[in-house]
RNA sequence: GGGCGGUUAGCUCAGUUGGCUAGAGCGCCUGCCUUACAAGCAGGAAGUCAGAGGUUCAAGUCCUCUACCGCCCA
């Protein structure tokens, strides 16, 4: 027998107990050969970054996928929640970069490349400590013996067979582009990676002179004039462009001398100037001058029309954004452009402008408000920058593919079927990937629909480093090795080769033969897109992948569809041959009560620990899950507070819902409990039950049908609220409060224990998913107290030795029963009247009154048979009801539908006539609209005939009312 | 610039295929420490459903436009 529930709820130690539960039982382990008849469920989880310990927005996410897995995990499916953490390259590294700077004052140039991975993976094993153990805290039912870690072995493994297939099938390619580059981490960001800000900055009109004075319609012209929102770029212009339909063409084929630097370049034409018009409502035409500097190196644009011309490239910068001339400048010859060199971008701009002011060569300076790119780790502005990197062919067909994902292009798209695009665009368009909420499907297939080559080289020392190995000279080939030739920086040949996992004999040997490895690391993303399969170790043939997957669901954010999702689909199908996941689950974005995202440097972020230590694990998911709608966001008040323990922290009072509601679950559980002693099934009587034990299974039955619907459609708010309106409003404002004389009384107890068990022990199942741990906490209590919960042939709860593995509740849809529903709402509308107004006229709780109803003959009856449920919550003696009932000179009245209730003894004249009056108004407010529809001869012939024919029924049964109101307020 | 959300009670939010008097929690007001629960119980007040127009017998719900707030993408 266990202890019987404490007093008071406190949740730290029904968390501990629960969790020690569930840990001795090894309830979250998954077994790939356990035999399952409704199969298996799988989830994979987000991998959080190792970055920082976890937030509230990841609380979420979390508590959404135990309530998922634990949902299914009850309905006995082979459940695995596949947990792990991400190492999240660029940010990591960045953070422990930064945090070795304010500690000890060094740069990661400071270190040996080991040396330094050794303290990122100091940082990683930190962290990946607290995040799992958030998890744990919070009661997410990973398979924890799995934990998986984007880099460690397995994973690695995985990375290096997917480089190596990709390789060998021609999609990964060294390419010459201008990249996002980002100066302060010093590597290259693919665009999803550059985030767009609104900058308030200018345009420098700069005056070219020309090499040669040209006479235009009779004006002398000496130089050009530019408009520029980055003038320092302009130490590296290979030419000035403009359109061949402006008027002052002549200037084509002319020269111009490039200020400071002296370079002569030449003026071309392109369509892609702008032509200037200052009404104009195009900005570029508004701030143009028709000439255009253009910047090969650090220009996309600029780029293209390099291209279109054959310009000279020049690269003023160099990769931590200095000038420089060491990278591909070399006529800096001047002493103006000498003594520019090694400031930074920023400072060689003010240095610039200045420059031309005091040439008297700056024409003009206007205010212009512009997007620029930013990193979106250590957003500086991205600078665009021409350098050598690894791509991935995201549109190239894939020939030994096309048999299983079909050729040729995807309707309306320039996509093959057969290319990684495609791998990922067509399940959406065939309806086999589903999103949830639909709207973001459009998120995604825009996306792949403008998918450019994917760059998946990182100047970084965090990640996995690229398996290529380089050399002037052509290896010999053997079937664990890839090569492909290409040209280096200078021009020359050079033959690229990757190795399959696991050769590490050969790796040592093309080193010795004075082959290279590639120092980039690869994008975080690129380990991110295997995971739900390297996770269970593939590559290699194992018994994980036949039953875990494909997986089902992918629970997420919306901001990383484009990045995570969508590659994870892609590799998905490449690697394993199928979808990673059926449905995307996109669940909102948390924010403070003002509506702004939380962050540390706002200060207004909750960590989930805090939220646990203030309110509990349960409250906390309790109230995340009943937040959570489809809206895109989610506003949680931030307010500090003080704990136990005297720290003072921030948390939300939005925890108080769910910490009142567990609280009050425990509380109930605590007092059926204390009167379940004793309960024996073999004692049930199906005959014998009550009306409120019919009405409460009726009540309880339809719950478990919402709740197993809603969850099946990852609804959360809609299932938890159905519960609790039957917990709270059903079962302890009504149900219990209805079984206690029952319980005094030999012949019900039987009856009533039994029912209250099994509704109990439904409850606690249905709310197990949500909070996990006091449901256990109770479901423990409960198998003590009363160990088996049956009600005959009707109904059976079957045991379990905890609730984490029980049964999800069977509706037994028979128990649905209509008439006993309306006539507890008769027997609850009479309750409500007298207790309203014992309430208006301050009569003790304590006081018995008398009471009596006049209503129509069924109504009656059934007053009539319950006058002791009615007697019970209402606090009345005496009751009768009957079609005559003549109202007692000295009695209140409610008049509620067809009832009328009298409450003997109580009058106060003045205050009855408020009372009537008010519900006269309100009876005539509802008439007015009923009268004005069925006086409208369109509404009667034209509204759906029993839609009519109800406002009719409805307006007699007002009118009826009112004519009793006024009854009553001329007998006062 | 393209796309997507939101605007309903003082606050935070529900509201399905259009159809009885638009709901909940918190807060507020009144009365209760009633032997499960004051983190509670009983009762109550509180809404021009952002604005304008349209479709319809009927619009919080469908359509168009406007305003404000926010997100994603370029």
């Amino acid at each position: 027998m266990a202890e019987p529930l404490a007093k008071i709820y406190e949740p730290k130690s029904i968390e501990a107990k629960a969790s020690q539960i569930w840990l001795a039982g090894n309830f979250f382990a998954a077994d790939a050969a356990a035999a399952s008849a409704k199969g298996s469920y799988t989830i994979v989880i987000p991998p959080p970054n190792v970055t920082a310990a976890l937030h509230l927005g990841h609380a979420l996410n979390n508590t959404l996928q135990d309530i998922l897995i634990r949902f299914r995990r009850m309905q006995q499916f082979n459940t695995l929640w596949m947990p792990g953490t991400d190492h999240a390259g660029i940010a990591t590294q960045t953070v422990v970069e930064k945090r070795l700077l304010a500690e000890e004052g060094k740069r990661r140039t400071d270190y040996e490349r080991d040396e330094f991975v050794g303290r990122v993976q100091a940082w990683k094993d930190e962290y990946e400590g607290r995040i799992l153990g958030q998890l744990k805290s919070m009661g997410c039912s990973c398979d924890w013996g799995r934990t998986r870690f984007t880099m460690d072995e397995v994973c690695a493994k995985a990375v290096r067979a997917n480089f190596f297939n990709l390789f060998k099938d021609g999609l990964i390619y060294r390419g010459k582009r201008l990249v996002n580059w980002d100066p302060a981490t010093q590597t290259v960001l693919a665009d999803d990676e550059v985030e767009h800000e609104t900058v308030h900055g200018h345009f420098w009109y700069l005056r070219y002179p020309l090499v040669e004075p040209v006479e235009i319609d009779g004006q002398i012209i000496d130089h050009v004039t530019v408009a520029t929102t980055r003038p320092e770029t302009m130490l590296g212009d290979t030419a000035i462009a403009m359109n061949p339909s402006d008027p002052r063409v002549a200037l084509v084929g002319k020269q111009v001398r490039l200020p400071i630097v002296g370079r002569i370049i030449p003026i071309i034409a392109d369509e892609h100037v702008v032509l200037p018009d200052p009404e104009s409502e195009d900005e570029k035409a508004k701030f143009s001058t028709g000439f255009l500097k253009v910047t090969p190196a650090h220009d996309p644009d600029d780029r293209q029309i390099g291209l279109r011309h054959d310009l000279e490239i020049i690269n003023v910068m160099a990769p931590d954004g200095s000038i420089s001339d060491k990278h591909g400048w070399e006529d800096a010859a001047t002493p103006e452009a000498q003594s520019l060199l090694g400031m930074d971008r920023f400072e060689a701009r003010e240095a610039i402008v200045e420059w031309f002011r005091t040439e008297n060569l700056l024409e003009d300076v206007r205010e212009y408000t512009h997007e620029v790119g930013h990193s979106y780790r250590s957003h500086v502005p991205i600078e665009p920058y021409l350098s050598d990197q690894w791509y991935i062919a995201v549109k190239k067909p894939i020939d030994h593919l096309a048999e299983k994902f079909g050729a040729g292009l995807i309707e309306g798209t320039d996509i093959p079927a057969n290319s990684l695009a495609g791998l990922a665009l067509k399940p959406l368009l065939d309806e086999r990937l589903r999103f949830i909420p639909p709207r973001y499907a459009k998120t995604y297939q825009t996306w792949l629909e403008d998918l450019r080559d994917w760059p998946i080289s990182r100047q970084l020392w965090w990640g996995h480093r690229i398996p290529i190995w380089s050399s002037p000279n052509q290896p010999k080939e053997v079937p664990q090795i890839a090569v492909r030739q290409g040209t280096d920086e200078n021009g020359e040949t050079v033959y690229y080769t990757c190795l399959r996992p696991g050769c590490e004999a050969i790796e040592r040997q093309l080193e010795a033969e004075g082959c290279r490895r590639d120092p980039d690391v690869l994008d975080t993303w690129f380990s991110s897109a295997l995971w739900p399969f390297s996770t269970l170790g593939w590559p290699d043939d194992v018994p994980e992948m036949k039953a875990f997957y494909p997986g089902d669901v992918l629970c997420t954010a919306r901001e990383i569809i484009t990045l995570w999702v969508s590659r994870m689909v892609m590799m998905g199908q490449y690697c394993a041959g199928d979808i990673p996941f059926k449905d995307v689950y996109i669940h909102a974005m948390i924010q403070d009560g003002q509506g702004r995202k939380m962050s540390k440097s706002l200060g207004n972020g909750i960590d989930p620990l805090v939220a646990i230590d203030s309110h509990g694990a349960d409250a906390m998911r309790f109230t995340l899950a009943s937040m959570t709608t489809d809206t895109q966001d989610i506003r949680m008040p931030v307010a500090p507070m003080e704990l136990p323990d005297g720290r003072t922290v921030n948390t939300s009072p939005k925890f108080d819902i769910g910490r009142n509601f567990c609280n009050k679950l425990w509380n109930a559980s605590r007092f059926a409990m204390m009167n379940l002693d004793g309960a024996d099934p073999e004692k049930f009587d199906a005959e014998k039950m009550d009306l409120t034990d019919k009405w409460i299974l009726s009540r309880l039955t339809r719950t478990i049908i919402a709740v197993s619907e809603d969850l099946e459609q990852f609804k959360y708010n809609e299932p938890l609220n159905a519960i609790y309106r039957f917990f709270w409003n059903d079962l302890c404002d009504w149900y219990l409060e209805w079984v206690k004389p029952r319980i005094q009384d030999e012949e019900q107890k039987p009856i009533a224990q039994n029912v209250l068990a099994f509704a109990l022990d439904q409850t606690l199942r249905l709310l197990h998913p949500f909070i996990p741990f006091i449901t256990e906490g109770i479901f423990q209590n409960l198998n003590s107290i009363a160990p088996v919960r049956k009600l005959n042939a009707l109904a059976d709860a079957p045991a379990a030795e905890a609730i984490i593995i029980a049964q999800w509740p069977q509706a037994v849809r028979s128990l649905i029963d209509e008439q006993t529903e309306r006539q507890i709402s008769a027997v609850q509308n009479c309750i409500r009247a007298i207790r309203e107004i014992r309430n208006k006229y301050n009569i003790a709780p304590t006081r018995k009154l008398n009471a009596s109803a006049k209503a129509p003959q069924a109504a009656a009856d059934i007053l009539n048979q319950n006058a002791d449920l009615i007697g019970n919550l209402a606090g009345v003696e005496q009751f009768s009801a009957a079609t005559d009932m003549d109202k007692a000179a000295d009695s209140a009245a409610a008049i509620i539908e067809d009832v009328q209730i009298y409450v003997h003894g109580v009058i106060d004249p003045q205050a009855e006539r408020k009372r009537l009056e008010k519900k006269k108004q309100q009876l005539e407010n509802g008439i007015k609209p009923l009268l004005a529809k069925l006086g409208n001869e369109n509404f009667v012939t034209r509204a759906k005939p029993q839609v009519v024919e109800q406002a009719g029924r409805r307006l007699k049964e007002l009118t009826e009312q009112l004519e009793a109101v006024d009854k009553h307020l001329a007998e006062l």
